[in-house]
Formats: structure tokens, C-alpha cells, sequence
DNA sequence: TATGAATGAGTTTTCATTCAT
DNA sequence: CATGAATGAAAACTCATTCAT
């Protein structure tokens, strides 16, 4: 069940190629180790993946078309918006603490994609944004959040602590990944709640 | 006055290697061009600077030094905790607005540096991130923040959001760095507080 | 026949490589030039060689394989010890000779080897030497060499003379390899001989 | 009494470059480690040697001035050739193993020094040679020695020996100087003896 | 589909030496 | 006598990519 070709080679090239690259670098990894790894040549490699860029492109447009989908989900559902953004937000956070190895291979090297595959990234990712930016307002306009902060700077706010997740939890630390989900849209929730709130942050 | 060698030379190959680390990457910018760049030949910088790695530490070493030099004057003053967390954090977004490049740089880049120099930034790090943690605990005993938020994953919270401020943010976008720290410090403490606040971020 | 590629490329490569240590040092010899003369890139060299110093490393593993091949089959045979080690000590100059250029390669730079090959050689050449060795042993259990001199010693004393013999012979001198064969023996022969001095050596 | 400036400065630097030269080889000591394990710096060392490799030539001119001076000593003497052979054999090992590192390196490294560098210590050496030759030839014509032995290649086949000593022996292991000494000696002075074996070398 | 030999441009780093002070 | 900053040329090695098979 578990043998050496069990899974599709691209995916076994891409699962192969995040552990390596979230360990050593993008950079510090070369073609040569990660299909020695995945058990198989470069001409293999290089029959599903064009250049080595486009591991690193896979790897996070998979995540994100992932988050996306969950994302549309979730804010496309009934309530008021910050039950839908709460929960959109939860999202993100388990999906990003399960897929941890991709956020910080990303956002430590998609400086080193070619121009057009950093384009086509960015737009993908300022989608995902703008549907979350999307839930703010609405709850700003419902009231529920002030209005005084710019819903884009929220959203910026709030993801950037995601993305610099990486930089201190750790699976093994004394904080599972639920806890750490529940207090992070808590302060974030809080900070934008118009009469403060009582936020209950972790059970 | 602004003639080629008006600087010492090791502080005009850090300032040009950091220009270049946050155009190009740390590891898309070769010696060679850092060099020219700087006007000046390989072996003058491998004078003052042991390893191209080194630059990429002493851009981080410097910046964090400043930064705590500036963090210790400010939590050690008077007055309740919120005030000083406060202006410490107003403070860390401002000197990390000021030096958006070499925060960039060493965020995206610090995997890359030798374990020993891993390790002795992130111990510099830790110091800093202790002092600040230090004035949300103090503000939590004092009653001000609600106790129920674990103070460290706060402080990586904030810090989480701070240090991906160059994803986004430009000079020339339409809020300047003040607005963006008030707003950004606004939703930080509001985040902590007990009673939700009235807080309405900057004016 | 003759044409470029004929022999396989590693087998070129150290054919090369041992002509060029052998003119201008290891050390006075570059990858770059190795390779040009080869015909071919660096990274042909590279992707059979690992290092410059496994070139180093190859020249002499394959000379001393040889030899110790030989000295096995003939220390094995018949007759009595002297004969055996007669026929070994002319064969271990006539391949010397034949591979001068090897020889004098490796006891030139031999030091430049990292330390876990030149281990690896080490041990080669010991077992090499052991054999030999035991040869000596024999005639002095059958008293025909004088068993006042250590064996070891004596082996030293002849393959430091065999081991300089680029310094100073030449194949176009006026003497030819044979006749330098004979006479080193001969000297080694009658110097370890009963009958021949009356010195013990030390007091 | 031992201050840093006991010897006068080229003695040090010569000694200390032995030395390095002796643990790391010509080429794998650079000039800075020189100076700094001098206690100097680069401008001091090149005061007094126009180059690295007057270093080298220099510390085998030294040893070989010295061996030539005894050698004249010795040879110009009274007595029979081989008493007068045998104590020059004796001294020439004795003041070899006292300066061991001096002649590994020079053998190591001779091939290194520029073209007319390498003439005059040839030329040096050739004279050495020649004084040791007339012993043999001497010893040859009275009688001693074995006529069909050319002396010259006696002679080289002696010295080699000598010249490889560093290759196995050390000065902590179980035989001293003295006895390898007369050992070699006598090895070599009964190889060369008239009522030796028989061996009339080559046909 | 997959191999693996080969490319070629590039990398960081080293180092003997010089020269203004 | 001595310093030490700076040079410039070269070194070993890497690596993404290609292509004949």
C-alpha cells in the first residue's frame, strides 16, 4: 500500500520537493536532491515540471486554490458576517498550520519566480484577499466591526500573522493548532469589534 | 561631500547589499554585483566581510540592535503598561517602516545564514521579543488586558503582522507609515483589552 | 581509431590529469586546464569525478591495485624467498617506472588529500607493504637475508629509493629501465645478504 | 628570556613557515596564516623575502648549506673512502632526521618554485651529489666497493632513500634516529661492498 | 516515458602582492 | 621598519537545463 509508487509521480515530486525546499531553501536545494529523494531522475522531473520555478509555483497555487474554494464556501453561507468571517478565518488557519511547509516556502521565495509566475500568483492570492475583505465590510456596514479601519488593512493585519506562523509554532509545542486558531481570531476579531467584546478566545 | 568614498566602506557595501537583497533576493544577488554596485572589487569587500552570509547578518544584527537599544528606553519609563506598550509598539513599526528592506531581506532570508548565525540572531531576537512580552504581562497583572490570551503567542501575533508589512505595503500607496503603525497598533490592543475599548485607532 | 573519443572519458580524464600533475604539481594545475586538454567542460569532469582530489585520489588507487595485483601472484609462487622477493622488487620497479609519472604525482602531493582518503590509501599501500614485508621475513627465517635488520626498515629503505627514482632517472639517460631495475636490486639484494658485510647495522 | 622577539624576525618566519609548510603543504598555507602565526603582519614578512616562495627556497637552501659544509668536512679527511663514506652517510641522515620538516617540504614542493629558483637548488643539490659521488667512486677504485655499480646511481639510490625517511619514520616511534642511521648505512655500504653477494646487477 | 551524460554560465571565495601612510 | 586596505586574477565547484538514445 505504501510502496514507492504509491502516489502519482507530480505529486510525489511536489510533496518531495516542499519538505526539501521548506528545510534547505528553495535555493539551497537542488533538481539533483529532490529526485533523488523522490526516488527517480531529472528526465522524469522534467517530463511534468517545465522548470524548477514551477515546483514552487505548484506548490502554493495548490494551497491557495484549496483556501479559495473553502473560502468561497464559507463566506457564499447564511448569518451575519462575523459568524461567516469567524469561521472563514478559523479556516484558514487549520488549513495553513496543515499545509505549513507551503506557506513558508512561499512567502520566503516567491521573490525567486520569473515576473509572469509571480503575476499570476499575486492575482490568484488578491482574489482570495478581496473575498476576505469582502466579509470585513459587510460587517462593518452591519455594524458589527467599526469602521474606522481601512478593511484592507485588517485583512492585511490579520494575514500576516498567519503567514509568519511558521517563524514560532511549532506541532510540538505546548499550543495545538486549534488553540493557536481560536486565539488568533480572537485578538483579530477583538481588535475589530466596535464595542470590544468579551471575545472568549480559546475554550 | 556625497563624493564615491564619503562613507566608510564596510557601511556602504551593507547599505548596497541591502538595496539589492531586497530587489533581487538574498541568493538572486551575486558578490559581483554587490561589488560594483558598491564601485569597489571582490577582495575589498571579503576585507571587512568574512562571507557573503555575513552581510546578510549584519543588516538584521544592526537593525534588531537599534530596535531594542529603543525598546529597553521605552519600556523601562514610567507610567501604566499600556502606555508604554504602546509607544514601544508604535516605535517597532515605525523603525521597521523606516528599515523595510532589511526586514524584508532577513525574514525572507534568514534560513539561509550558517547555523551558528541562525542562531545567535535569533537569541537577539529573543531578547527582544522577551522585552515586549514582559509589558503585555505587566498590562495583563495590571487589568488592563484580558488574561485569557497567552501573552508570547500575542506578541508573535503583532510581530507576525509587522514583519509581513512589505507584502503589501509601499511609501507611495495611500497611507503613509504613521497611519498604517496607529491603525495596525490599534488593532493590537484593542485585541488585548479587556473591556473591548473604545480605541478608535488613529484619528 | 585514434579519434577524440575513443578511450571513455573518466579513463582520458585521469590520463590527463596525471600528465599535467606531473609537469607542473597538483597544485600548479587547474580544473580548467585539465578539462581543456581533455577536450571536454567542467562539468563533464564533475559528473564523474566529485572532487578535484579524487582525480589524486584514482591515479594512485589504480597504480597500487595493479601493483599489489602482481606482487600477490609472485610472492605466492615457488622457490625460495630470495627469488620471490628478487622477481617482486623488479617488478615493483618496472611498473614504477612504467607509471613514473603516477608515482612521482602522488608522493609529491599525496599530503593534499583530504584526510579520510589519504586513510584509504594509507591503508592500500600498508597492505602492499606487508606483503613485501613478509617476503624479507622469509629469507631471514631461511637465513639467507641477515636477520639483524628489521624487515620493515628494509622494505622502507627500498621503496624510498624506488619512490625517487623521477627524480633523478629519465628515460632518455643513458640508462634504460632495466638496467636500473637490476642495479637497485642487486644494492637492496646485497646489502640485506648474510654473507654480504659483516655490519649489524646499529651497535 | 623566550620573549616574541627572541630570534631575529626572517629565523622566525623561516621556522614558523617550516612548519606550516610541513602541516599543510606550500600551497595550503597562504601567507596571512605565516605572518599571523609569526606574530607579524604581511608588510613585516615581505621586508625580508621578496615572495612566498623565497620562504621555500631559503629553507632548503639553509639545511643543504649546512649538510654541504660537513659533508666537505667529512669527505676531505683522512683515512680509507669507505670510513670516510660511512661518516658522511651517518651525518647526512643525522642532520636530515633533525631537520625532517625542512627536507618534506622541500621534496614535496620543489616543483613549485619558479623556473630559476629551481636551477640554483638543482644546482646546489647537484653539487652535494657530486662530493658524495667521488667517495663511492673513490672507494670503487680502492678496492672497496664493487666497480659495476655506477656511482652515481649508487648514490641516488642512497639518498632517495634518505629523502623518503619522512614517509615513515617519527621520531616517537620504536627506533631513534642513531639506528636508522646505521641501519641505512649499513645497508647501503653492504649493497656496495666488493665481497657482498655476488650480484653483478644487470648483465 | 524515462535516462544520464554533458553543457556553460555562474557562484563564492582565496590569495600573493602592492602601496600610500 | 611596519601597517593594513585594496587589488585583480584565478581557483574549485554547482546547477538548471538539454538532448540523443
Amino acid at each position: 500500500m505504501t510502496a514507492a509508487g504509491e502516489r502519482p509521480l507530480p505529486e510525489r515530486l511536489l510533496a518531495v520537493a516542499t519538505r526539501l525546499f521548506a528545510e534547505n531553501g528553495y535555493e539551497g536545494t537542488s533538481v539533483q536532491e529532490i529526485v533523488r529523494a523522490a526516488g527517480v531522475t531529472k528526465g522524469a522531473m522534467y517530463h511534468y515540471f517545465a522548470a524548477k520555478d514551477d515546483l514552487l509555483y505548484e506548490i502554493y497555487h495548490r494551497l491557495l486554490a484549496l483556501q479559495t474554494e473553502r473560502l468561497r464556501r464559507l463566506a457564499g453561507g447564511a448569518g451575519p458576517a462575523e459568524e461567516r468571517l469567524r469561521a472563514a478565518a478559523v479556516d484558514v488557519i487549520e488549513t495553513s498550520v496543515a499545509h505549513l511547509d507551503e506557506l513558508t516556502v512561499f512567502f520566503r521565495s516567491m521573490h525567486l519566480l520569473p515576473a509572469e509566475k509571480q503575476k499570476a500568483v499575486r492575482a490568484e492570492r488578491r482574489r482570495y484577499h478581496e473575498c476576505f475583505r469582502a466579509l470585513v465590510e459587510e460587517g462593518q456596514r452591519e455594524g458589527t466591526f467599526r469602521a474606522g479601519v481601512p478593511a484592507d488593512l485588517a485583512v492585511n493585519f490579520f494575514f500576516g500573522a498567519v503567514h509568519q506562523l511558521s517563524t514560532w509554532w511549532h506541532p510540538d509545542g505546548p499550543l495545538d493548532a486549534g488553540a493557536v486558531g481560536e486565539y488568533y481570531v480572537g485578538l483579530f476579531l477583538d481588535g475589530l469589534r466596535k464595542d470590544g467584546g468579551l471575545g472568549e478566545g480559546s475554550g
